[in-house]
DNA sequence: GGTGTGATCTAACCATTGGAAAGATAATCT
DNA sequence: AGATTATCTTTCCAATGGTTAGATCACACC
C-alpha cells in the first residue's frame, strides 16, 4: 500500500523534525498556536514523542529559542565583516527578525523557554558579544551599543507587530537604513541631547 | 456569618472588576498566565461570566489593550506640554511600559486580542497622533517619528525583557535618558548614515 | 403592589491541551 | 542469542476556553 518508508515504529530523526515542525508552526499561527500535540501531529508521531525529547513545551520552545540566538549571531557575524559593518549589523538583525519570525518571536519572549539553560546562555552571551563590539565594554561602548540595539530591536518588533506606518514602505531593511541615520555618537556628551525643541513635532 | 456584602447573585460591578482581576494576573504571571477561570476565580465568580462581559478570551484582551492605549495616550500627552517635550515623550513611553507593564505586553503582542476593535483602533490611533506629532505626517516627520519610536519602543522592551546589560543601572527611565542622546537628525540626510567606521565596534 | 421582560450569572457539558505513568518496540551491546 | 537501553505509544488526569440551558435578579410598567 505504502511505498514509502513507511510508518516505522522508530523515526530515527525525530528530534529535529520535531524541531523543524515547531519553528513552522510558529511561523504559521503564532508561538502561542505552538502546542505538542500539533508539533507531534505534523512530525506522525504522539505528543508523548515530543515530550519525551524535550522534556516539556518549555524545552522545546528552549530549543527553538538556543538554535535562534546562534543563527542570528552567524548572521551578526558575516554583517560585522563588511565595510559600514555597524550599519549592516543594525540592517541584519531586521533582516533576521522578518525571514525567521518563529526564531526571534520565541528568543524574545523569555517566560516561554528557559533562559538560563546553558545552550540558551552560551547562544546569547555570543550574540552579545557581536551587538556590543567586545564581550567587556566601556560605559560608552555599552551606551552605544544599547542605543543602537534598541533602535534596531524596536523597529523589528513594531514592524512585526505592524505597528509601523505603512507610509514608510514595505522593505523593512530600507525602513532600518532610513532610520539608523537618526542614529550618531552624541554631539556633546553630557549635554542635554535634544536642542531642536520645535524640530518634532512640528 | 459573613456580615459583609456577601456574595449576591448579581455582582454589580463585574465588568470592571473583571478588567482589574486581569491585569493583576498579568502584572504577576504574564499574559500566557491570564485565563478566564483565573481571573474570574479572582472575582469570585463563574468563568462563564467572563465570557458573558468579553464575549471570550480575546475580548477581555482587547479590553486590557484599549485601556492601555487610552492610558499610553495621556502619559504622552502631558509630556508633550513641557520643556524638552519630546525627549520627556520618549522617557515617558518607557516609564509607562515599565509601571504598566501588563498592558503595555498586551498591546503590543496582536495576537492577543482583536486589533480590529473599534475601540482599540481609536485608541491607538490617539497615541500615534502624538507619537509621529501629527495627523498627517511629512517623510521627515515620519522617518524622525519612526527612529524615535523605534529607540524607545526597542529600549522598553529589551528593558521588560532583561536583555539590557547590569551595568546599564537600575533605572529606565535614566537609560532612556542616555541613550537618548545618541538620537538625532541626520547629519547630512540623504548620504551614508555611519562614516565612523571604527567607533564602534571597537 | 404585582408582573413580566431583559440582563446577569451559574451549572453542566465538550473538545483540547500539557504532563505523567506504564507498557510496547526496536536498536545496540556483549 | 540475551540483556540492556533508547525510543515511542497508550492511557489517564487536571485544567482551559467555549457553549448552552437554566437560575436569579433588577427594573420598568401598569
Amino acid at each position: 500500500m505504502q511505498s514509502q518508508p513507511a510508518r516505522r515504529y522508530h523515526h530515527g530523526d525525530l528530534r529535529p523534525a520535531l524541531l523543524r515542525a515547531a519553528v513552522e508552526v510558529i511561523g504559521q499561527s503564532g508561538p502561542a498556536a505552538m502546542s505538542l500535540r500539533e508539533v507531534a501531529r505534523r512530525a506522525g508521531v504522539s505528543h508523548a514523542a515530543a515530550a519525551y525529547h524535550f522534556g516539556d513545551k518549555a524545552g522545546l520552545m528552549t530549543a527553538v529559542a538556543a538554535q535562534g540566538y546562534r543563527m542570528l549571531t552567524e548572521e551578526l557575524r558575516s554583517a560585522r565583516d563588511t565595510r559600514d559593518g555597524f550599519l549592516e549589523m543594525g540592517v541584519a538583525y531586521v533582516r533576521f527578525a522578518v525571514s525567521h519570525r518563529a526564531h526571534f518571536e520565541v528568543m524574545y519572549r523569555p517566560e516561554l523557554y528557559r533562559r538560563d539553560d546553558a545552550e540558551v546562555r552560551e547562544a546569547r552571551a555570543a550574540a552579545a558579544v557581536l551587538l556590543y563590539g567586545t564581550a567587556s565594554p566601556d560605559a560608552g561602548q555599552l551606551a552605544a551599543g544599547a542605543a543602537a540595539w534598541s533602535l534596531v530591536h524596536g523597529l523589528a518588533t513594531l514592524w512585526l507587530n505592524g505597528n509601523l506606518p505603512q507610509q514608510l514602505g514595505s522593505d523593512p531593511e530600507e525602513i532600518t537604513r532610513l532610520v539608523a541615520r537618526y542614529l550618531s555618537t552624541p554631539v556633546n556628551p553630557g549635554a542635554p541631547a535634544q536642542r531642536r525643541r520645535n524640530s518634532y513635532p512640528p
